[in-house]
DNA sequence: CATGAATGAGAGTTCATTCAT
DNA sequence: GATGAATGAACTCTCATTCAT
């Protein structure tokens, strides 16, 4: 836990922490947390393992400084607000394309770790709960508000809306973890799919063929 | 690893299995897998660590056990088929309140301990998939096609569209364990939003007032 | 430890005893007498574990009655006695004969479970010690004086010679346990060899022509 | 188990295992292997648990490694060699007296530890006879081959004479250790008696008086 | 600051022994 | 007497953490 006043320290220092973390969240996601030894971690950093103990107070500090990085990334991404003039329907599809990608490329093994911990352990879940969960939905019910006042959104109970959509990535997410093959292969498809799932329903068009093109979907204008 | 071969021994002997499933399930839920000790499991079953070896050969053979009882207890859910008849909306809704019960007293403990788990072990990733979930969406893309050919519902990509209704439902219940005040307090109407915005969608009813009246959403003609 | 009195109780208990010793003495010997467990000797006499200790008070009473028989079995062959008149070549041919068909049919396992435990166990030493090795050697002593008496044999330290003799069977047993692939392809011309070597010694016969002759070595004079 | 490439560390480490050694096989040949914990070994070593596993992988390693250690010393002793033109009664005698030094300084407690787990573990068993047994014979059969061309030892079974001669040590090695108290009190006239026995036979001298002063022999005329 | 050997508490697991049936 | 499930002490081994170099 150095306290470096020096700036040039301090980056190095930064950079360091980074790379430790980095690490972790590798060998963290490929065995588990509780599987996986500082050791690995050292190695996996290309450090020793006191070193590790330089910048964290001890194994436990590794998660929650990947989850603290979790936080950062989530915040980073305030996309929500500079959409709001497009129509509905482009904009959700591009939201979730954007959420998609992220979640793929910014690694899922970060979820992974996270997530397997939280999941039982009751400290890191309150943790999880307050600095990463709880500002997103503050964040996203501000702006939903605006859609459903704006009349483009019908009236539901917000928050909780939200909390099944959330629900929906969150839920893709681990199963294309767990393997599921129709995820791995689909998962680009799942964008389009979500938002006509989430916009117009299940039910049928009314008065709609419901003739085998699928493609129609996306095309459906004024539901 | 005992082989009775009297029926009578057999039983006790299930029923001391069940015993010590139960309390790994409680004590796994609690602290985790891995911070659990076996000594954890055997004082919550009342019983002394050696005997645990009697009837699971390792730490991990309580996990895959409890693993092992989910599955039993998915598959024992038939409830998809009886309800063919009535209609659409109706029958989701009963669905999904079957569901979000069983989940709530069944035990949500079991899902936190077996998810965490397979989020970080291969191993037992793969039993899961195979074991639990590739059987489950088995049948369910089954129903569910029926269903898109009596019309009743948009001909979207079964498989798929099934993944995110599921996750949905893991999602919800994982942001609940998680601890989300919205969702602890409004567990018990998620059912019906679940039924509206799957069936309808988000967006407003044509020609709709778009007025303060959620309950209008059931009333919408043409289903 | 049961105490019958009814004589037919008794044999049945006896005949109990011995199949018990049996199966330890078999299983010692293949993986030790610490890497088998009572479960391994009651599975090889095809009984339940707990019936064990209505026989042996314990796993080191096993023990003791693996030695106590090796015991008995070593008393028993008093063959020394009745070859007094032969001449030495002859007698020391059938008696080294004798003891090495002993050794190698009577079962090795047991010299091989006793005396493993003997080299590191003071106790079992000194057990050894007094049931086996000296009443043993008191024995051949008394014979072997009456050899050197008879002036049959060079008049040597008898006790030391005896140890001597004795070393050599007991060295060649545990060479042959090792594994050693001489002696398990030359077994049976051990007892010729040692008649040589211990009557005649290594020494070329003076003035002979080292020649294949085997037996010319008795006359060697004044070496 | 660290791989130091610095020759200082190198060193340092080498003595750690030596004093492990060490350790290990005073404690093993007092309880014997099985009996033995990590713990007696690290208390006798003084330092700590874990520290044993630092440099073993685990505990059988401790026996292979002291097994590894007698076989070096076995190969330094290549005392055979210059002996070769001296006469043969006082290269024996040397050569005996040799032996049993070693045997007894060089410490009983390690043949006594190996060999009692070698008689009971296949594995060790195997590399014993391999490591240590079939290398030393096969250097003494080259030398005594010699020996007989030279015409100065009989022509005997030359790879069976070695096992023979081998086995006298072994076996009273044994013998000393299970508490023979003729072989702990006279020793050292062991190898005395030893060449005597194998280059003379137990035979009388022919027209010897056979009198009653056992110290002739050494003195033998004609040597 | 970096290193990695040393530490020792603690975990999973085994197994000799007991005893109710 | 026979059984074998239950017991829990004791063992091996791991690994987070410390600290002298």
């Amino acid at each position: 836990m150095p306290e470096p006043r020096d700036p040039f320290q301090e980056q190095v220092a930064a950079l360091r922490r980074a790379q430790i973390l980095d690490a972790a969240t590798k060998v963290f996601a490929q065995r588990g947390f509780h599987r996986t030894t500082i050791r690995d971690v050292a190695r996996a950093a290309g450090i020793a393992d006191g070193t590790i103990y330089n910048y964290f107070e001890n194994k436990t500090a590794l998660l929650l400084g990947i989850l603290n990085r979790l936080n950062e990334t989530e915040r980073r991404e305030d996309d929500l607000a500079q959409v709001g003039d497009t129509d509905m329907r482009s904009f959700m599809r591009q939201y979730f394309r954007q959420r998609f990608a992220a979640l793929t490329q910014g690694g899922p093994e970060v979820f992974q770790v996270v997530l397997s911990e939280v999941l039982v352990n009751p400290e890191l879940r309150e943790l999880y709960l307050q600095q990463v969960v709880a500002p997103t939905f503050t964040l996203a019910e501000t702006y939903f508000a605006q859609l459903v006042e704006a009349g483009k959104v019908r009236r539901l109970d917000i928050p909780l809306t939200l909390r099944v959509i959330a629900a929906a990535f969150l839920g893709l997410l681990i199963e294309r973890i767990i393997g599921d093959p129709q995820l791995q292969t689909k998962w680009d498809e799942l964008a389009d799919l979500l938002t006509t799932l989430f916009l117009d329903g299940l039910l049928p068009k009314e008065g709609g063929s419901n003739g085998p093109d699928q493609e129609r979907q996306h095309r459906q204008p004024g539901i």
